[in-house]
DNA sequence: ACCACTTAGTTCGAAATCGCACCAAAAGGA
DNA sequence: TCCTTTTGGTGCGATTTCGAACTAAGTGGT
């Protein structure tokens, strides 16, 4: 008989939070020096949604202060990999656009991680993945509409 | 018909950072000002598993540096939660300590953190969570094996 | 006993995160 | 139009993370 136990709540963070770690790992070794894995979503973030972004609506995409996309955006554009140019429509904004690049080096990530998500696919039945997927989503959209405004 | 895609691991992974982001903000909103996550993290590995554990024992448990831990128990120390003392059994090492409120300050965080679990059960079924824990657990042994030594 | 090697911990410096304060531009009401 | 408020972005400083280099102490081979 089953009951609603929140601790269970407390053990899946804890993995969550290891997982988390483990996966960033395996994602910045596939990186070039000084690049991280927040430079990575953004340049993913810009291939997949929208280029041409402000950094303001990127910032509210991963819920960090725009101070930190604001830095993240720096390192970024040290490395060539974004163009951050005046918004003509907004003139206190600006747009956020992908160099070729940067379109590449996204690509190169995503394959390099594809190859190794392959591997990894090889010691863990990735059915197990499809059906918790759903189940992460609906927390994650739950969690989000639960914190403070 | 299923496929092995490893694509789902990107998801999967995409999901879970969102999740940690998250599950983090909730806890920190329950700590005391100066005190972030890991230092709770420390706190419930010497209540949950071993008090009195040696500071390179649980940088290896956390997986971080072993200057960080050094810095995380500084802040501890500083706010009267732990006690470093020398281990008599090895002159090279430490041995971390609970005090009372080092005790009492994790069970008023696990118990507020209880009742906003309580909250959020309302919310989310969490046979749910039950189900996908020990996907979970499996992930995170598997990359814990697998990451490069 | 000696000496090379390993291990625990710290110091230091670089990079990242983020709150606060600020500026410039836009929005909106009177 | 004028003036207040809001919004996008940055500069600054405090804290965190973490690698490199160092010290002190233990280990082990000879």
């Amino acid at each position: 008989m089953p009951e609603q136990n929140p601790a269970v709540f407390f053990e899946v963070f804890n993995e969550i939070g290891i997982i988390e770690q483990l996966s960033r790992a395996v994602l910045e070794a596939r990186l070039p020096d000084g690049l991280i894995a927040p430079h990575f979503t953004v340049l993913n973030h810009l291939c997949r949604v929208a280029d041409g972004r402000t950094p303001i609506d990127m910032a509210r995409a991963f819920q960090v202060p725009k101070t930190s996309m604001t830095h993240t955006l720096k390192g970024l554009e040290a490395h060539g990999l974004v163009e951050v140019r005046p918004n003509p429509e907004d003139g206190r904004s600006k747009r956020v656009w992908l160099t070729d690049a940067g379109r590449d080096l996204r690509s190169q990530t995503i394959v390099a991680l594809g190859e190794e998500f392959a591997r990894m696919a090889a010691d863990f039945d990735t059915e197990r993945l499809l059906a918790i997927r759903p189940v992460l989503t609906d927390l994650r959209i739950m969690m989000d509409a639960a914190r403070d405004p």
